[in-house]
RNA sequence: GCGCCAGUAGCUCAACUGGAUAGAGCAACGGCCUUCUAAGCCGUAGGUUAGAGGUUCGAGUCCUCUCUGGCGUACCA
């Protein structure tokens, strides 16, 4: 329908001059009876042209030369708005676009040919992932999934380091708790892991070696089983909720191809590094911020800055068009040091999309539940997915806008499951699926030749609601909102619900509950293909 | 102090990117199944969009200030 108007639009250019300058937004009314779509138009040209906008209007309508088959009327309203009301025959035909194009119906291939790359969830292998992760890891693999819905070709990438202070750490926790499940007295520091994932793993190995790695050093056997146990648990977690990265970028390889030694030495030759206090400085104040950061500490050790700049320029080099970078509040302060260190080498900063997503505060008997994986009072998404399923943890998340805080209440979410608004989309599929199979029985099959015969008000509404899917999976890539894809489903659910409620297929003249299936067959696949892109089941029973 | 994000119904959140009478779910109350899924539908009640200014035909949306909350502001990541 709106790809009409912009046509019919198009072609008035050539009688109206001003019209090729105008910006020409079409929208939906809120009330329906000011017709399917309306421009503001008119009121826009106020300005340019200093006439009155409902004069302007129907000159507009005057050189409009829509096709009666298709626009029913046009009007004006209010100050000056033009509402379109289509042809409700017309409005049917996108019920056999759908038929055709099935589970590929809201696809666009609009940016394809494009390869983007999506590096999310990215924890350290420290401990099990949390319930704050959860929201980036179904953030993330959602935007990967949007992205593939218009056309690119993602990698879902996941960035890691294994080395460092806090893998140290690690290893001799665990060597502790083998120590002390040997029966030998320890006395384990207060920094280090105090999760009982620690003594699972020490217990792993007395099982596997008994008492034979009393002498191994922390940072060796103890460090390396921990960390290959720990990414076991993550992505079994993640395979819970459907996630599944194309590539594991560790960053030690960074320093094995001599991608740190380059990026050092390429900012020296631009003079952005200098030493002061036996650390190695970022002259980032050249750059345009307010003060240099460090980039290797006086131990020798790189911090974050370092390797995360040399990480991205390895994404530039892997071809990717765009970098979507998604990471929670708590590192707001820290990309645009790592922005201005790869831009400052050459790069393209426009192809890299930050996303911030604010955090989960966690609710639990009314009280907010601070968390660190160090003092291991965490709850992990493990234990959330298992006691509320993958299908609620994961359309909680996206059912947010990621710029939003999101209270996730522990006791709500475990006895109130059933109330998620998840299923009430779920059981439209279910409820669908369950009419065509009894209308089956009854030998009433979808039928698109008498479309036309939908056209009471529920039925047309419905219709209408499938038209926004496509342009709402665009928007919401583009603009990294995926929250909007979930709003949208229970939008076009709530209409089918209503839709169902007043118009019987059983009992109906065949033409028109044949006509009715061929609807419900639509509006199914548009759920279904809608749950597809937020990673949720659509089950047939419920 | 400074930076980023937010503040909309009792609670959790929407609002088509500046449009027409600000909408859903939960919670409350009242209706609707002898036939296709009642995990549903219909109705009632609930609002000075944190506050004050400004921009214009028009502001929840943009600008300025104030207040409140979250996250940062490291030689942690």
């Amino acid at each position: 329908m709106k790809s009409y108007l912009v046509n019919l639009f198009d072609e008035a250019k050539n009688k109206l001059e001003y019209l090729k300058e105008a910006n020409i937004n079409f929208s939906v009314p809120n009330d329906t009876t000011h017709g399917d779509y309306a421009t503001n138009l008119a009121m826009t040209l106020t300005k340019v042209l200093k006439r009155n906008p409902r004069e302007i209007a129907q000159e507009i309508i005057d050189n409009l030369n829509a096709d009666p088959k298709v626009i029913e009327k046009i009007e004006i309203a209010g100050p000056g708005f033009l509402n379109f009301k289509f042809n409700s025959e017309y409005v049917t035909s996108i019920i056999s676009e759908i038929k055709e194009k099935g589970d590929l119906f809201g696809k666009s291939d609009k940016y394809s040919g494009k390869k983007a790359l999506v590096e999310f969830v990215s924890a350290n292998p420290t401990g099990p992932l949390t319930v704050g992760h959860g929201r980036n890891a179904v953030v993330g693999d959602t935007l990967a999934n949007m992205l593939e819905w218009i056309g690119y070709d993602v990698d879902r990438e996941y960035y890691f380091n294994n080395a460092g202070r806090q893998m140290r750490v690690l290893g001799d926790s665990v060597k502790q708790r083998y120590l002390e499940l040997l029966g030998e007295k320890i006395d384990f520091p207060e920094d280090y892991y105090q999760g009982e994932y620690i003594k699972d793993i020490a217990q792993k190995l007395i099982d596997e070696s008994g008492d034979s790695l009393k002498e191994e050093d922390a940072e060796g056997r103890f460090k390396d089983i921990a960390e290959s146990e720990i990414f076991a648990d993550i992505k079994n977690t993640l395979a819970q909720i459907n996630i599944v990265f194309d590539n594991f970028y560790n960053e030690r390889d960074l320093y094995d191809d001599g991608k740190i030694d380059w990026v050092v030495n390429s900012l020296k030759e631009k003079d952005l590094i200098y030493e002061k206090d036996d650390a190695t400085w970022f002259r980032l104040s050249a750059l345009g911020q307010d003060q240099d950061k460090v980039i290797i500490k006086s131990t020798g050790e790189p911090t974050y800055r370092l390797p995360d700049i040399a990480y991205h320029t390895t994404k530039f080099e892997r071809g990717y068009d765009m970098i979507v970078d998604l990471f929670g509040s708590d590192h707001n302060a820290t990309y645009p040091d790592v922005m201005a260190g790869f831009k400052a080498l050459g790069y393209d900063e426009e192809k890299v999309k930050v996303v911030i997503h604010q955090f989960v505060t966690i609710m639990e008997k009314g009280e907010v539940v601070k968390m660190s994986t160090r003092k291991a009072n965490f709850i992990t998404l493990d234990e959330l997915v298992e006691e509320v399923g993958a299908d609620v943890v994961r359309y909680f998340f996206n059912m947010r806008s990621v710029s939003s805080h999101l209270n996730f209440d522990i006791d709500l979410a475990k006895k109130h499951s059933e109330e998620n608004p998840v299923f009430y989309l779920q059981y439209a599929h279910a409820r669908i699926s369950s009419i065509l199979k009894m209308t089956q029985e009854q030998d009433l099959n979808a039928c698109y030749d008498n479309l036309k015969l939908l056209s009471s008000d529920e039925e047309q509404a419905l219709i209408k609601k499938l038209y926004e899917f496509s342009r709402s999976v665009l928007y919401s890539a583009e603009n990294f909102e995926i929250h909007k894809i979930a709003n949208y489903l229970e939008e076009l659910a709530a209409q089918f619900h209503k839709f169902y409620t007043h118009c019987r297929i059983i009992g109906s003249e065949k033409e028109l509950a044949e006509a009715r299936i061929a609807l419900c067959v639509a509006v199914k696949t548009v759920v279904k293909n809608g749950l597809a892109i937020l990673g949720v089941s659509a089950p047939d029973k419920m």
